[in-house]
DNA sequence: AAACGCAAGACAAACGTTTGCACAAAAAGA
DNA sequence: TCTTTTTGTGCAAACGTTTGTCTTGCGTTT
């Protein structure tokens, strides 16, 4: 049987063959290492000397099993990873959160399950197992295992979206998602609909939740009567979309606008539209949430909120770092900016009775 | 000062704690981990009755440490992750390969730079760290710094890609992109075109190498004479796309066809296309690669070649396991099937001189 | 009945760091 | 000159596993 050694000349270099060569102590390396101000400037460099001429790179494994930290963090995507991959909205938060990350020399873990109890498995043997100093949760739903868990720990976690409840216990990075309901809620109005559809995502979103109110907010201020037929919630996917379609299009009074909560469903809300001859926007205004690169693609470009993805991963990564690094901080709630992008998905009603 | 008790929250529970617990000796505890055959059954189970009456979970550093493999892999992403990212190609791909890394219980491990010595850097302190048993590359350039490191060093990866040279010495995941691209030349040339604009991605990338040989075999078979001015390399972007088509539609002779390499660039191509007013496919008609999630929601719906980005994610992954335990394993070339995808975007040339 | 083989565990030495503490030498104070 | 203090290093004990080797007890052979 034969074992794969690194280096392949012979051995590992050890902080022990830098001490050697360097005529100190292997503590002593390790403190040149981690910049310790005890140790002389000229030892330093005798020492960093030793270190790159015998190509000497530390050990991970090692340094963190002694001073017990991993230097990663991980992250924990909504049990069907799958399915979740497919909506841009993921690859962009990940990259956000993958810059802080490289800025402050930490690594990024992913594991993934298939259900919800594989994910919690997973999360429990990435912590417990010491692998990550931190975890960052790409969901927030009804009484989340992971979540209860990592509280219960005390294991540092940020939250993208915003927890049902312990809302003030919890860090977490959200957009103001109720005002920005509202607004294009008045938005849509402004244009002079009055019977708007809302496409929502599981009611068991928080996102989604917090909108919904948004719009019945909006609706209620200006005297609009809120009607339920115009309340659908289907899958943050583009099936989801087309089913939603379906069913308000069916309506005997079908809306004149949309308030659609993703791009991804509003693309599967535009192609079922052109299937079914109404065009948009003159026949039906759609206005979506989320902004993702291609959304100037569809036919019609598709006015959409920027919620600013990228933003909203790297703010969790930030502030995941500040948690780990000072466990007692109390929790915060960041709020990320969002814009709206006009395209060609909505125009005024006109009125054609 | 106060004293944990083992067990009580705070104080990680050891293999030393379950060993005690369980009357036998630790080294009996990591062998009924390991579920070496060398314990009885009956000590196995009072072992891990004990480990779950502690909540017992290994340390995956010690582990590390001791018997020198991380159970995880690293992923290396084209320097510019960030504009990368951007392509469904990616998510997708990585989707392939955590499917099957959570299959076998490894984990996956992500390190961004922003240019090439960063990575490059970033690679080293994975490798010699030890944070990683093997290494997947999702790019392949010419003469790049990572592969040369990794094949000197003798560490295991794969190659989703086609290595530019040492291509059997490389285990390598791939579709075979020149039959590919000589196939859907054909195609087109059965549907009447003849001028037939190539969009490829940059010239160093082998996958544009291979599939601008296999245009321009289908070329010559046919007997159509090879127009240089009808080869364009862009970035694998929307962005790209635009420029392509500016490029090709000033031409005197316009192609009437488009094979484009990416649909993320084929998006671009479109949209200019119907900001130009060429409808598509009447006045052009556009074949492209990869067939992301959103091919059938642009107008046209893109007909397009599926490569099947999940599998070949997937087999990197299959094969790196493979390497890691039997390092000795003689490289090995995958090739993923391909299939043409049609849609919208293409018909037969109508004569209109 | 002596010798042997074997199964099931125990022991202890790694693995490569970090870090509290001890300690020597040099600098400063008295 | 003799304590103190400061500064720079070394020592050695963790950190939680894995794994090669040694021990024990027991059932088989001759």
């Amino acid at each position: 049987m034969h074992t794969w050694r690194k280096g392949e000349e012979g051995m590992t270099v050890t902080i022990k063959d830098v001490a050697k060569l360097a005529n100190v102590a292997p503590s002593t390396v390790s403190r040149v290492i981690a910049n310790n101000p005890r140790i002389s400037e000229i030892t330093k460099r005798k020492v960093r000397e030793a270190m790159s001429e015998l190509g000497y790179h530390p050990n991970f494994n090692a340094r963190s099993l002694a001073n017990r930290q991993s230097h990663a963090i991980g992250l924990v995507m909504p049990a069907s990873a799958d399915k979740a991959f497919q909506n841009p909205f993921f690859p962009e938060v990940i990259r956000g959160i993958s810059t802080i990350l490289h800025e402050k020399e930490y690594a990024l873990y992913m594991s993934t399950g298939q259900t919800e109890a594989e994910t919690y498995e997973a999360v429990v043997r990435m912590v417990q197992g010491g692998r990550v100093d931190g975890i960052i949760l790409l969901y927030s739903s009804v009484d989340d295992q992971v979540m209860n868990y990592l509280m219960e720990k005390k294991f540092p976690f940020t939250l993208i979206g915003k927890p049902l409840k312990n809302e003030n216990l919890i860090t977490h990075i959200d957009n103001d998602n109720f005002r920005a309901a509202k607004e294009m809620t008045d938005y849509l109005l402004s244009l002079g609909h009055e019977k708007i559809g809302f496409v929502g995502g599981s009611s068991d979103l928080v996102v989604t939740i917090d909108r919904l109110l948004g719009y019945e907010k909006s609706l209620r201020i200006h005297q609009i009567p809120y009607r339920e037929p115009y309340i659908v919630h289907e899958e943050f996917l583009k099936e989801g979309g087309q089913e939603a379609i379906r069913k308000l299009m069916a309506l005997e009074e079908p809306p004149t606008a949309l308030l659609v909560m993703d791009d991804l469903m509003a693309f599967g809300v535009l192609s079922t539209l052109s299937e079914m001859q109404i065009s948009v926007p003159e026949d039906l205004s759609v206005l979506s949430f989320n902004n993702v690169m291609l959304a100037d693609f569809s036919t019609p470009a598709l006015t959409s909120v920027d919620i600013n993805i990228f933003q909203l991963g790297y703010e969790a990564g930030v502030c995941l770092l500040k948690l780990i690094h000072e466990p007692t901080l109390p929790p915060a709630r960041i709020t990320v900016p969002y814009q709206l992008v006009k395209r060609n998905s909505c125009m005024e009603l006109v009125h054609k009775r």
